[in-house]
DNA sequence: CTCCTGATAGAACAAAGGTTTTATGTCAGA
DNA sequence: TCTGACATAAAACCTTTGTTCTATCAGGAG
């Protein structure tokens, strides 16, 4: 059994230290950076300390190369300064939504994340994910399993690709929204398919999708 | 009056050198690294380049660091973390493929780039992208307009998607790759297609699909 | 109290990595 | 042909940076 004891405050220190350091450079620090940074009287005694985060799995050390500290996430995968977006469920037709609230988005510990493009947040701001079940989403070109970044929203410009909820049918869709006088309608991206007609108040978006993201391999 | 020279050769590839070595391990290469990986008898001379490099602004070095060089964009800016994959060109029915060697890529003014989340060239390396043009891919749930990125390769497993080329019909493609005995099962990542069976020298692989990159709104 | 462990120190060492110096080759243009 | 800018070379040189060695100290278990 694991019970990882609580880690001592001049450790967490470091940790938190070189995260922001590789943020704010784009290298990881050496020894006498963190040294520094830290008030540590002695390269040895960061040194030690960075051998006790390696063990922990906090950190990877690449021992031939200068500045060869390699963030680690909880599945010991080499951290990356890349946003990561809260994937809050899925999507499927016949099921409801998960609410994706701009609050309580909580500790990524809660969900599981997909890593996403930099510039995406810088565009669209805050953003959650839906993973797709199903086939049902096919005839927007989104597969089984893809997964569909979204920008919470109420309301959308024609042409735009939302996530509706159609309320009679109890029903989510990812569809290119086009409001035509009273009624709405709905265009699959694959262009040789029907669109969906129905009255406005029957569709409430939900949120715009900003990407998909398609796992080969 | 700028006016800018063409560069030479070595010049080009010690920058695509340092784009790709910072992509795959989060860290910039050293003048070492970059002398064997660009094949110079001597440190001075990468050092003579980097001056120049730094001169017409395509970098930045620090001096007094280690792994200094930093990397900047077209407005001198430091280029983000987030690797950038050239769009070598476009894929579509009945059109020839452009080659795209792992030599000769080029700097980045010459073809564009799109940003990729930084996990995939640490995966599978080296990566190129290509813009698919009409709705001839529609059957691999990819649209006109999407950029899909490729790790060049000449061969692949059973159930990776990759790009084929077809010799006698001269066209390329985007399916799931089976060999099966002396023929190739392509089959459209859209379940509900048929699809296509042809012998395997017919079929040329070209790489492999890392993702695909959709755009909206 | 003694022993062991975790943590801290200081100093020296060794390897990695940036810089400089000096010399040579190439080629376009005066 | 001579000259100067550009490019390449080889070898030192020296700073940065990772590693090691030895010593010290606080606290808990026995």
């Amino acid at each position: 059994m694991v019970a990882r004891r609580k880690m001592p405050e001049r450790r967490r220190r470091i940790l938190e230290f070189i995260h922001e350091f590789y943020s704010e450079n784009g290298i990881p620090p050496t020894v006498r950076d963190i040294q520094q940074a830290c008030d540590i009287s002695s390269t040895s005694v960061v040194d030690y300390n960075l051998r006790q985060l390696e063990d922990a799995g906090y950190l990877n050390r690449r021992r031939e190369v200068a500045r060869g500290i390699e963030l680690l996430d909880r599945d010991g995968e080499p951290v990356s300064s890349a946003p990561r977006v809260q994937i809050v469920g899925s999507i499927a037709a016949g099921q409801p939504l998960p609410v994706f609230s701009t609050e309580g988005a909580v500790a990524s510990e809660e969900f599981d994340t997909v890593e996403i493009s930099p510039d995406l947040p810088r565009r669209h701001g805050k953003l959650f994910a839906l993973t797709v079940k199903g086939t049902s989403m096919i005839d927007a070109l989104i597969d089984d399993g893809d997964v569909v970044v979204i920008k919470p929203a109420q309301d959308a410009s024609n042409g735009e690709m939302v996530v509706a909820w159609l309320r009679d049918e109890e029903e989510a869709t990812l569809k290119k929204f086009y409001l035509e006088g009273d009624r709405v309608r709905l265009q699959p991206a694959n262009s040789t398919m029907q669109p969906i007609f129905c009255p406005a108040d029957n569709v409430e978006v939900k949120g715009k999708v900003v990407t998909v993201l398609r796992k080969f391999g």
